[in-house]
DNA sequence: TAAGCATTGTCACCCC
DNA sequence: GGGGTGACAATGCTTA
């Protein structure tokens, strides 16, 4: 997948491995800021995936069924009009094959 | 899959079935074809992970670490160019970074 | 995680190494058999997902929303009794909200 | 709506729903709570992936490779000790499975 | 020791 | 088509 050409074919990042130190330096540096932010955001999105999964765990302390309320949670996410779409969709399908 | 049961007896499965009987029958009848080869493949999937199931048992009857076994599995599923690709990486990433 | 100390405690498949060359031969040989077994497996379960999506992609080319039929192959793969339950509390926990 | 017989056997949450109103008021209030809490962990959580597409943009912008830079990400994700346990299975299989 | 539970890993689906 | 996300299943642990 990441064979030699398309390394050769990236253009700034790679090249500069054998350009002058200057240059070089600048863009290394950039590469390393770059990967740094998006590790810092993959570590707040596992820390609230942490806290979704904290909640669901208190929900089901209080007697809520977890499952059902992801449903819910679907259930609201969708826009209306599609949702009754596909809701008339199945209903279709299904009285379809009641008697198929 | 939500709110199915409020749905039935709605109009417009009704008022399909109002249609013409011809094409209404060939549909439902190739939904349903649909329908049942898709079951089928799903029971077949599903007895082929029990069979994986049970190999697994046997080796661990069989005094082997099945976690062991599955991690020997993952390796051998992924070597093909998996690893030269990672070892590519780690130039493109050593060189790169390191100097950052 | 799978550590040295991990595999020192696995009994048979890798302690049989460090013995002599008959029964080594053998656990060697029932390993390499339960990972092609297994391998086996694997192939068969992935030729059936494609045989899957395959029919899937008829099915869209028939005219019919392979999202939807989706939901009817889940449909009916929940036993009635559970499916009821289910949507029996989505719904009061939907009209719970309603008025909360 | 929802008749009282289906609502009878339910859990705790449920049961409620049929009590008197100020319990009601309370289990409807703390499904409301949680489902907005959710919902509110969803929104941060795609922000946050937004984010991360635009610094990927910039980052393009700039003269790297996304997909080059996403691979980074995940090397350097799974670096920890993943490595090392690789090569540990690794001595593992192939004491084992190059001789069967 | 069995059984429920919590956690983890794996898998399929969906969106981009 | 590929990455991200969510559901499900298997495993190990803990408790009764």
């Amino acid at each position: 997948m990441i064979g030699v050409k398309s390394i050769v074919g990236t253009p700034i990042a790679t090249r500069v491995h054998a350009q002058g130190e200057g240059v070089e330096e600048i863009n290394a540096g950039h590469l390393r800021a770059f990967v740094e932010r998006i590790e810092r955001l993959h570590e707040e999105r596992k820390a609230l995936a942490e806290d979704i999964s904290e909640i669901y765990a208190e929900l089901k302390g209080a007697g809520f069924d977890p499952k059902v309320v992801r449903e819910v949670i679907k259930y609201r996410a969708k826009d209306p009009d599609k949702r009754s779409e596909e809701e008339t969709l199945l209903e279709l399908y299904l009285s379809a094959l009641r008697q198929a």
